[in-house]
RNA sequence: CGGGGUGUGGCGCAGCUUGGUAGCGCACUCGCUUUGGGAGCGAGGGGCCGUGGGUUCAAAUCCCGCCACCCCGACCA
């Protein structure tokens, strides 16, 4: 974690530029801030997909998939949510030539499309819980777009469920946040998030609850990588969603929105890299371990091929890299650049000793083996390397976090990482004096570090910090 | 919108103060030698110097206008 992380673009180093993405802000001429994924970076995006899929699955929900144009009047029945997302919309005035009767906009999110669906699929309570999620782009005109964490147009996907009751709503709400969020960021991603409650003044246009997940980036600053809203009957009552109850009465449903973004993939780079490049965790890495034919020699190209071969039958994610037209050392670089977790080296010098050298991502370390043991050392390398990973950003962000009794120190310390203070200490007031100053209140956490249900709980820690 | 700054081959920059007709690194093409950590040497290709006007024998360079982009702030997954 030497250099410093920063999402601007003279400060990118190479691989930041060349492998994951194009970084300049401005070659989509008038449209600023879009982003293109290379191939190298989408990988990594489609692995990450995927892990959050199956998550978002196995809590219920389907996918499912709705318009990208919505029709301007839908924005303007949640009052909150029309004045939250104005100044950041695309609006298109003109189709097939002709001025539109009424504008449409890119859809920045859609609770207002899904909203006028649901309303029309929910009929009974029978019909409840109805959870949705659709994986789409979504465009928010951005006054200042940073690569990676806020470009006017990024992938997500965006879940949008419809309850009976409150609680049941805050339920899942909470369950998407904890087993689908968190879990993902912690056990795949290797990042350490806290799990919190936004306050009034950070929630959702629309929202009645918005709870987030905050990690560290290299430079201490937080990033929010997720958030999950309860909806309470805002948009049930804009868009009419109601159902028969048991009892045969008439019921306005709760709802709930979450999501989860490319922003993933800023916040791994910048949790995890360091001065050689990327550094992707081994669960998450498209290509885990990349055995490498350094140099051609007697028996090299089997041995090389023997090895990618058993490593495949083992489970491992495997690439076999025989370019000995291209000299070693780019190869070598271009490796560590995309964060391949383990390299295995086979060359005519240690394979005359019976032996490959197996590389770790992690810290560099080079351990020549026994040609028969290298799947067993890779396999234990991966598994070593993604706690590595993960604890090396959780010591990171203890050793930038402090814990104070007043809101001046708590400005004070965000200055270099986070910090806990009471949040009886700073209060809507003191919020405001540290946005002044460029720090913002991130989350407030229980005593215990659980989820609080309101802000008015007593006792309640907040975490301030500076963003992007 | 307020405050700073920058526009020169694909990318990153020097040249501007003190005008003389454009250069460096990377990338690209060809050749030879290389290949155990981002190769070396040689030969090439590629630029209306953001734009409009002005001053001058002569403008990338000086003067005026315009445009674009970047950074800091307001907005935000």
């Amino acid at each position: 974690m030497a250099r410093v992380l920063t999402p601007r673009a003279e400060d990118f180093p190479r691989w930041y530029q060349d492998l994951i993405a194009k970084a300049k802000l401005a070659d989509n001429g008038p449209v600023r801030g879009t982003m293109v994924i290379r191939p190298a970076g989408y990988a990594i995006w489609e692995r990450m997909q995927a892990e959050m899929d199956a998550r978002i699955k196995a809590a219920g929900a389907e996918n499912a998939y709705f318009p990208l144009f919505i029709p301007e009047s839908y924005l303007k029945r949640e009052a909150e949510h029309v004045e939250g997302f104005s100044p950041e919309l695309a609006v298109v005035t003109h189709g097939g030539g002709k001025q539109l009767a009424e504008p449409v906009v890119v859809r920045p999110t859609s609770e207002t499309v899904i909203g006028e669906f649901m309303a029309k699929w929910v009929d009974s309570y029978r019909d409840l819980p109805l959870l949705l999620n659709q994986w789409a782009n979504v465009v928010r005109w951005e006054l200042r777009p940073r690569v990676f964490l806020r470009t006017s147009e990024f992938l997500w996907q965006e879940g949008h469920t419809a309850h009976a009751t409150r609680d049941d709503a805050r339920a899942y709400a909470r369950r998407i946040l904890h087993e689908a969020y968190e879990d993902l960021m912690v056990s795949v991603l290797g990042i350490p998030v806290v799990v919190g409650l936004k306050t009034t003044r950070e929630r959702f246009a629309g929202a009645t609850a918005t709870y987030t997940c905050e990690g560290m980036m290299g430079d201490g600053k937080a990033l929010q990588l997720g958030t999950s809203h309860e909806l309470g009957q805002n948009f049930a009552k804009a868009f009419d969603i109601t159902y028969s109850s048991a009892e045969g009465g008439r019921e306005h449903a709760w709802t709930t929105s979450w999501g989860t973004s490319t922003r993933m993939l800023g916040g791994l780079i910048m949790a995890h890299g360091d001065d050689n490049g990327l550094r992707v965790p081994p669960r998450l890495a498209p290509i885990q371990a990349y055995v490498m034919v350094v140099k051609d020699g007697e028996g090299v190209g089997e041995a090389a091929t023997g090895l990618r071969d058993a490593l495949r039958d083992a489970g491992v994610r495997v690439a076999l890299d025989d370019r000995t037209d291209t000299a070693f050392g780019r190869r070598a670089v271009d490796a560590e650049l995309r964060g391949y977790p383990v390299r295995v080296e086979v060359g005519p010098r240690d394979l005359a000793a019976g032996k490959a050298v197996v590389v770790r991502r992690t810290d560099g370390s080079k351990a020549p083996t026994p040609v028969a043991d290298v799947v067993g050392a890779v396999l234990a390398a991966l598994d070593a390397d993604q706690q590595v990973l993960h604890d090396q950003a959780l010591a990171f962000r203890q050793e930038r976090t402090v814990e104070v009794a007043t809101l001046a120190e708590a400005i004070d310390a965000a200055a270099t990482g986070w910090a806990r203070v009471p949040w009886s200490a700073v209060g809507v007031s003191g919020e405001a004096e540290a946005n002044g100053q460029g720090v913002t209140v991130r989350c407030l956490v229980r005593a215990d570090g659980s989820v609080p249900d309101s802000e008015d709980e007593p006792d309640l820690v907040a975490i301030l910090a500076r963003a992007y």
